[in-house]
DNA sequence: ATTGACTGACGAAGGTCTTCGTATAGTCTT
DNA sequence: AAGACTATACGAAGACCTTCGTCAGTCAAT
């Protein structure tokens, strides 16, 4: 029997084209192809075709007035990162953030910048929390 | 043409299998199919040949000398964890685990005592990386 | 031993994903 | 305008995933 599709997930070969696109703000196909179709030894025309599909499922948007079309992400990457990393979150962390988040740190590489923002952004996180966490409350 | 194949990665309902198996520790299939075949429509002669498949992959064992087979994760979960979260480091967050850690703390959630968590494993890290980390040049 | 319920092995259907080959359409150069 | 190139569209091959149906084996109780 058939699975059940999923929602707008990008695939592993889309995430990769999304990286290059994401970097670049806007991209032609032959862009994309050049940074990685070689490196990865795929072709010319598996790259327009995943393109095209992505932009069918909508993850990406294209500008045909132009000559070789012009391809943009339709959303920012820090939401699709946000979206991954949730989904991974809830598939094999349980859902808590906590581990998932010490399991990255523990995996080294981070620099002391990024250590002090993190830590930074503690701050913000527990005065948050202490202070006032239902953010909605405005209206009644 | 063909699409090469992955490694060692569980798919989507792999996954979802061996969550129910770390968390026991040992299960049979049934036990399995009880707390997700059934809230997720899935017929136990499926979860079985998953289950199959994952002993194949080598991402589960099987204890045949029992009359229910007893199947045991291979791996243990941390490493799991550790494995996917770095594939999504390099594949969504450029390897940049900060702005990963960042993103899964801004996505609230995490509960104060989480939070403390993560904070004194940033001591650690720091205190190891100012003592030994500077390969470079000397110190001065 | 026969029956019934449960277990386990297999194969196959029907999707998705990745990969291209080929054909068509535009653009540029001469 | 013709020929050479590049870009785009399309369809299809083949791996992989998820889903079961079916059949055979096991065990307990009749």
């Amino acid at each position: 029997m058939p699975r059940k599709q999923n929602p707008r997930k990008p695939t592993e070969a889309e995430l990769a084209i999304l990286a290059v696109i994401w970097e670049r703000g806007q991209t032609t196909v032959r862009e994309v192809f050049n940074e990685l179709g070689e490196e990865q030894g795929v072709g010319y025309t598996t790259v327009l075709k995943l393109m095209q599909i992505m932009t069918e499922k909508g993850l990406l948007q294209k500008d045909v007035s132009v000559r070789p079309q012009v391809f943009t992400a339709t959303r920012p990457r820090s939401q699709m990162q946000r979206a991954l990393l949730g989904d991974l979150m809830d598939r094999a962390f349980s859902g808590s953030p906590g581990s998932l988040v010490l399991q990255a740190l523990s995996m080294k590489q981070s620099t002391p910048q990024e250590l002090r923002e993190i830590r930074r952004m503690l701050d913000e996180l527990e005065s948050d929390e202490s202070v006032g966490d239902d953010i909605e409350g405005g209206a009644q």
